[in-house]
DNA sequence: CCAGGTCTATACGGCACCGTATATATCTGC
DNA sequence: GCAGATATATACGGTGCCGTATAGACCTGG
């Protein structure tokens, strides 16, 4: 019993490639099966249809996305501004959650139950956040307003198509990072040097 | 000559309803016309094809969120800290333009071309935001980088789906943008007040 | 009233996809 | 090797959509 079994991720792992790519639109089952070098024949026998596999697919991406990355932020340590740019790197910077996780945020717009499930994934890396600026930042008020910003930053960063200048994109996050994680309290004045390399 | 031709801009508006209500999929020549109450038999009257409708709404949508928007803005004036909020409002608050321009984002991860026009629209608008945030910040990077900040928030905001404990994304968001705005050497230390009633 | 364009309904061929049915291959424990 | 589960190829009917063709309705200038 439970065999081989080794073929229901593989469909949920193609699925959530060209859901990256395409959209939940590009989720079809006949194109997937091509994909996958074989027929549709044997989709039925793991998924009871194409809605199916799209809640397992979810099921997948919330899983990953919640515990597992949060997981390894915690094991791996570091000050907070290395955790920070460590859980922002997990998810927004890896090339195979990066485009899922945009592509869920988009059709969350569209979905009430995609919406529930972000919602879940995104309270979990706010309270990651909170707890990381709530370290050198004591006005709680503040501690959410930063943490906001600098989710709506790794998020929207990949929305928008502005150029910079002279500058890259990486050099203008290093400096946003930069304004965000340095408390007045911790460094009264304007400046503050280069951070790492980018929130993502 | 030119007679009636009402038509071709009511199928660019119940198509630009269809992109902002389920993304380019969902633009669907049959059913444009359904809910035009006609038949798809005009369509091709006005357009070559699907793809020549497509190109005509990124038309208008370029149009209307560039130039009309950034009219408005400069002809209605204010003070740096109430037109970048009227910048804000009149694509992010604005119930047309708002979920278009969503769909627009994540269409141009896709589409390169879209990315292109997402590109120009884009960058206009941060050349907007480098003349606001300028005028009360002088460290050109610091601009960018609160520009960038600032654009993120705008877009991000609304494909995050996390909570704020007892406040509104409103409160909260209305605090991040007193920490954007309010610049170091204008006020030195922490706090600030609580600003304006959100970014959008 | 007539001739022109313009929008329209209807009908057709084609394609891509879904979900089902059926028969065959492959692996597992016995 | 055999029985049963599991994955597979193939084939079918149905649906939704695209783009084209055709003919009729309507409107406007002469």
């Amino acid at each position: 019993m439970a065999a081989v079994r080794t073929l229901r991720e593989d469909w949920v792992e193609e699925g959530l490639r060209a859901l990256a790519a395409g959209g939940p639109d590009a989720v079809r089952v006949e194109v997937l099966a091509k994909r996958l070098g074989v027929t549709k024949g044997g989709f039925y026998g793991s998924f009871s249809g194409r809605e199916s596999l799209l809640t397992a697919m979810l099921d997948t991406w919330e899983r990953e996305s919640t515990d597992e990355v949060i997981a390894r932020v915690e094991r791996e340590g570091g000050d907070p501004r290395a955790r920070i740019h460590r859980a922002g790197a997990l998810t927004f910077s890896d090339d195979r959650l990066r485009p899922i996780d945009l592509a869920v945020r988009d059709w969350a717009r569209r979905d009430d139950a995609v919406a529930e499930r972000l919602r879940r994934v995104d309270n979990r890396r706010m309270a990651l956040l909170r707890d990381m600026i709530g370290i050198f930042c004591a006005d709680p008020d503040e501690v959410e307003a930063r943490s906001l910003i600098a989710f709506c930053v790794a998020v929207g960063e990949h929305f928008l198509a502005a150029d910079h200048d002279g500058r890259t994109r990486a050099q203008v996050l290093a400096r946003a990072l930069d304004l965000l994680l340095d408390h007045p309290a911790t460094r009264p004045v304007a400046g503050g040097e280069i951070g790492p390399s980018g929130v993502g």
